[in-house]
DNA sequence: GCAAAAGTGTTTTCACTACACCCATGA
DNA sequence: TCATGGGTGTAGTGAAAACACTTTTGC
């Protein structure tokens, strides 16, 4: 068998256009964001939409997604999962798209404002959204669905908090997912329990007049809590 | 704006070669089991290979793994979930061709033998899996970590076990999965507490003397289960 | 009558829940 | 001094885990 014959064995069949799009969450302390672009381009110019882009030949569709993310927030290493891919023949009105939707976690304090602005981009809140193209509705409804599964066994929240964050911040972020509240204590003794956290002696007094410790994400400690078959379950 | 413009919004993008691969997984009340296919064309023709297929221009990507898997087993209605696109530029060595992976959850007593045996197909216990093409083996190897995953918190099992079984041929694919052996007694305990199944006077004869009584899965139970917010979990 | 798998209850253990007050500080 | 959010302990409840013997029947 030659390998080289392999180039004319696909030929002859079709070709797909091929997008990624990605579902951008922030969390402000408050409540969980998302970040939204005006379309830049005809058709539905104008419109809030997802970012993304067509994916490239010298790419894998992740690397497409990473650059794009790059391009418009201004981060790299963020986290970035795929979510689902889109494919009914006839979701783009125009001409048959696939598109790859992934779900992106950043830190609101980090992103650059600069990027954003260059792509009109805007932060909402959850319960603002406003009417998206195509069916990034849908993507985001599967997003938001798939974060909440996640959660129950991921340490998502640390992705989108600040690097040194508070407990009651963190608290508030899962009241979000989970929406509704917690027992303060009950969270604290739990999170405490998994021993993944780095305690410093700093404190954000942003949000109280005590001011509430900073503590960092422990990876190491963290990957061997995982590695020892314990759930994380906040 | 001109809907029909659109056509022409997307010229110049290049196109991609789609396909789909399926990871095909099986239970045969003793252990899971995969069904896998000698490729019949070139390239890497007799190889060892997931059942796969380039995606058509009239059927969305899940149509079309329904498609493929009607042709190579004769069943329809499976039980198929998307795992992840594989999209690396490198990952077929002809041409670059995208593939988005689907798993699917079949009853081994119910697939049909003429379509599997006009496909070349085989059923692999998972630790005699041969070495397959591609990517195939990555593929197969995220299917089993999202299986194990899904089995938390979905009752997977019913989809691969015959319509009526016995409890213990149940916790044999927990054990199966979980590749542990459970306590017969809670087990019984906690899946009979769930009230999701209907016994039938029947008994199962063929892996005891004694007979085990046979069950059906209520779907209709186990969506008010879901719905009353409780978790599945065995 | 015996081998082989099905089926059955109770006790212990541990994790989750519910719950209320003091602390530190800036204004 | 008071308003605000941060931080702490304990008792009770319920679910999971551990554990061993009897039943049925084909051979």
């Amino acid at each position: 068998m030659k390998l080289l014959d392999k180039a004319h064995m696909y030929e002859g069949q079709e070709k797909f256009l091929v997008a990624v799009d990605c579902i951008v969450f922030g969390f402000d302390s408050k409540e969980i964001k998302l970040l939204l672009f005006r379309r830049r381009v005809e058709p539905l110019k104008g419109k809030w939409s997802l970012i993304g882009s067509f994916i490239k030949d010298y790419l894998s569709i992740e690397e497409s997604a990473k650059q794009i993310l790059y391009e418009s927030t201004g981060l790299k290493d963020v986290y970035l999962r795929e979510l689902k891919t889109y494919s009914t023949i006839d979701r783009d009105p125009g001409e048959r798209v696939i598109s790859v939707a992934y779900y992106s976690l950043i830190r609101i304090d980090e992103y650059k404002i600069e990027s954003v602005e260059k792509y009109d981009a805007h932060w909402f809140s959850l319960d603002e959204v406003p009417e998206l193209i195509l069916d990034h509705g849908q993507m985001l409804e599967d997003a938001i669905t798939k974060l909440r599964l996640k959660t129950k066994y991921e340490p998502v929240g640390f992705n989108l908090l600040p690097e040194k964050f508070t407990i009651p911040q963190l608290q508030i972020f899962y009241e979000c997912i989970y929406q509704k509240k917690l027992d303060n204590r009950n969270f604290r003794k739990k999170l405490l329990s998994f021993d993944i956290l780095i305690k410093s002696n700093e404190k954000d007094k942003l949000s109280s007049k005590k001011g509430a410790f900073l503590y960092r994400f422990n990876q190491k400690k963290f990957d061997s809590f995982i590695a020892s078959g314990r759930s994380f379950e906040l």
